[in-house]
DNA sequence: GGTTATTATATGTCTAAAACATATATAAAT
DNA sequence: ATTTATATATGTTTTAGACATATAATAACC
């Protein structure tokens, strides 16, 4: 088995996650889209560093068919090569409706978290 | 490669990313502890499930020992088998106050995804 | 006309946090 | 004696996301 190597200072990356799957279904909630499109929108959401990685979005998509949460047509109409074009189902609204309680209940003990943490940030300024 | 295999259902488990090492920082904050102890601690927090996997904990202290966030020492006084006592480093110490900064902007964009999800979910509840 | 850029989808491999499982030993309780 | 509680440790699997690369159609450029 390969080491674990991390920086010795400690460094980490923060990683958010389960994130991709509700964005997609929040976006495709709206009105369907195509991968490309949604690689584009996602970082407007606010869930993302720099740049979205076009394999996850597009494995996701693949996954989410599967499990029935959205459905896909080809649309060769319009300019540039063929669009998979995705649509939310029933299914996959009621979902989202279920991600949204889960995050909320990650919201909850995140704020909890947090709020301790920031007690003993504030004993930490007391002291010059 | 294996197969993905998720249920058709789209179910998922909530995994709280990363949780375990800013959790262990804070409780080694307020004084020194054993692994055993932070076990029993680590649920009280909020971030957890329902049990915590002890392998997951003792191997974060020899990450974080390694990475000189905590040193350790063990404590052969009082009952019962010998405990390894934790104790939070200078290094350590400041390292927690990267990860609240680091989870406050995770708050804000959870914060902010969510608003968009119950702007949706208000809509839902209108038709009846 | 030929090269480059943009749009669009897709697969392969790697990483690492957490989940799941199990091994080991001391001592107290039944 | 056997079980339970305390305590630490390692082995294996899963999986979301990161990183890299392959592919093709068309538009834009010089």
């Amino acid at each position: 088995m390969k080491k674990m190597q991390r920086q010795g200072c400690g460094c980490y990356r923060e990683r958010h996650n389960r994130w991709i799957e509700p964005s997609i279904l929040y976006l495709l909630y709206e009105k369907k889209k195509h991968g490309y499109e949604l690689m584009t929108e996602l970082p407007e959401l606010g869930f993302i560093g720099k740049t979205v990685d076009p394999g996850a979005i597009y494995r996701m998509l693949r996954h989410l068919e599967q499990a029935g949460l959205v459905f896909s047509q080809w649309d060769t109409t319009g300019s540039g090569p063929a669009r998979r074009v995705y649509t939310l189902s029933d299914l996959g609204r009621n979902h989202l409706y279920r991600w949204a309680d889960a995050l909320e209940k990650r919201r909850n003990s995140l704020d909890a978290f947090l709020a301790k943490l920031e007690a003993i940030l504030q004993k930490k300024e007391d002291k010059p």
